[in-house]
RNA sequence: GUCCCCAUCGUCUAGCUUGGCCUAGGACAUCGCCCUUUCAAGGCGAAAACACGGGUUCAAAUCCCGUUGGGGACACCA
């Protein structure tokens, strides 16, 4: 049998992160089984439901490269089958007409005890005689179309991540399946495009599990196949309560701030998910699509952890080469003015290869630009706290000495050819042992005189990245600064 | 409230199906040490969990029941 998933997301909300994984796990399970993945806009509450919505769910997907293969289909263009549906339902007694107004509905809530969270529908229109209906249709009373459940029966279906699952129909109420207004519910628009579309596996939140058994109630009437049931585990914030806007994000989109999808991807399919043998955390596309498997996933809820999702982060803008890095870096340094169009162009090796010395550092893509501004540009301060570490002494007689060390190594820089990694480290402890000066001491001057900033690089692969002459400025901006 | 689901370090998890190999393994975070020109990265190490109570059994993290705790669903929303 062949295997066809789908993503169902309402638009009435941003793709959040519980959604987005979600979709990974349904494009996974196609991508390994060779299958086919639909997307399919549940668009149905037209009020709620808006196009800038369906933009950002659709740019949150292709952020995280998980792509469709069907669609996107949208609900609410296909109302005409769903009425057709459910009004076969009816003809077939499987539905009934119910003349009950959400008023009056609403009120008989209110008057059941514990507040009517626990009324379910009376059923007071489930018995109503043909001649009743048709007068009172006949007379323009509005009606909806509920769903006839059975009585006394034990719906029951296997659920993949959750084993078999029952509930009694009598806990099932005649829900509704076409409003007054003849628009479907939910309930009825998933199971007929589920139905029609040939949907192989359903892999959806675990916050589902309660409405499936109303679900396989309806393919039975509509003596359609069931197909198997995937509920995926929530993800909820640190407090345990539903992610929100107080921890971090509510769109998935949010994350283009500081992450790199390859991370978010292998974030959210490790949550609440492991390989079998379990030793791996980082791992590639291929390496996800090749060992996903629907059946691991973990029952528990999980809850999401930003500090481990920075680590996977900066995994994997260590491994990522500095070709890739770059169009996902750019973006934060023309932000801060730190981008030159020579960086396409001549000096773009240079370019890669100063992201790949200071990318070990990144922890999320901002990161970039404090890292790279001493290389990136000639503007910049000397960062306070450096100064007072590096370039700072309470004794006069060692911050001469200082200043005479560094005066000999730009002079000996200037003469040096080459000018490379080995010869500028040689040069350099030399000029150190001559004015009896801490190697460490040295270099941390150095430091702070070409990046501003207590924390760089490795010195020498500093030096060797602005090259002799930009080097040479910055000792000679140090000096006159020092005196 | 009713129904459904869940329960291993603070967090993500392995182990649970097919009880003994578990003195419960790994990862993030935390702390310490090493490497070292700073900071990362890397290496080594520490602390840290089977929610509780009953069964079943020679033996239970693993099977059963209950308690507690957590989550979800209970709309003419999706």
């Amino acid at each position: 049998m062949s295997v066809r998933v789908r993503f169902a997301p309402s638009p009435t909300g941003y793709l959040h992160v519980g959604g987005a994984r979600t979709a990974l796990f349904n494009w996974l399970f196609a991508r390994q089984k060779g299958g086919v993945f639909v997307l399919r806009i549940e668009d149905t509450d037209v009020e709620r439901s808006t196009p800038e919505m369906v933009e950002g769910i659709l740019e949150g997907l292709r952020w995280l490269k998980i792509d469709w293969d069907e669609g996107p289909f949208h609900q609410s263009q296909r109302l005409n089958i769903y009425r057709r549906v459910g009004h076969q339902l009816l003809e077939r007694n499987h539905a009934y007409h119910c003349f009950c107004s959400p008023e009056l509905l609403s009120q008989k809530r209110a008057q059941a005890p514990h507040g009517g969270r626990d009324w379910q529908y009376d059923g007071t229109c489930r018995r109503l005689s043909n001649d009743e209906i048709r007068s009172r249709s006949e007379a323009g009373a509005p009606f909806a179309i509920r769903f006839r459940v059975p009585e006394d029966q034990m719906v029951s279906f296997p659920d993949l991540v959750y084993g078999d699952i029952q509930v009694e129909s009598g806990n099932i109420e005649d829900f509704v399946i076409l409003r007054s207004d003849n628009s479907p519910t939910y309930h009825l628009s998933v199971v007929v495009d589920d139905a029609e579309m040939n949907i192989s596996h359903v892999v959806r939140g675990a916050d589902h599990l309660s409405n499936t058994g109303k679900h396989v109630l309806l393919y039975q009437a509509l003596g359609e196949k069931l197909p198997t049931y995937v509920h995926v585990p929530l993800i909820l914030g640190v407090d345990k309560k539903r992610l929100s806007k107080r921890h971090g994000a509510t769109s998935i989109l949010e994350y283009q701030r500081g992450f790199v999808p390859e991370a978010m991807r292998n974030y959210l399919a490790r949550l609440g998910w492991s390989p079998r043998g379990d030793d791996e955390e980082i791992m590639s596309e291929e390496r996800l699509i090749q060992l996903f498997d629907l059946s691991r996933i973990n029952k528990a809820n999980a809850l999401f952890d930003p500090k481990k999702l920075e680590w996977t982060n900066a995994r994997h803008i260590i491994s990522l080469p500095a070709s890739e890095l770059e169009s996902q870096v750019r973006p934060f340094l023309q932000k801060d003015a730190l981008w030159d169009s020579a960086w396409e162009g001549t000096d773009r090796q240079w370019f890669l290869n100063t992201l790949d010395m200071i990318k070990p550092r990144a922890r999320q893509l901002p990161d970039f630009t404090h890292l790279g501004r001493p290389f990136f540009s000639d503007e910049f301060e000397y960062e306070s706290e450096a100064v007072r570490k590096y370039l700072t002494s309470e004794d006069s007689e060692s911050m001469y000495q200082l200043i005479q060390a560094i005066q000999s190594l730009a002079g000996a820089y200037l003469k040096l050819e080459p000018f490379n990694l080995e010869t500028t480290e040689q040069v350099l402890r030399y000029v150190g042992d001559q004015h009896q000066i801490k190697v460490g001491r040295l270099i941390g001057a150095i430091r702070v005189a070409l990046t501003g900033e207590a924390v760089a690089p490795g010195i020498f692969d500093v030096i060797i990245t602005l090259g002799k002459e930009r080097t040479l400025e910055r000792l000679d901006r140090v000096l006159l600064y020092l005196q």
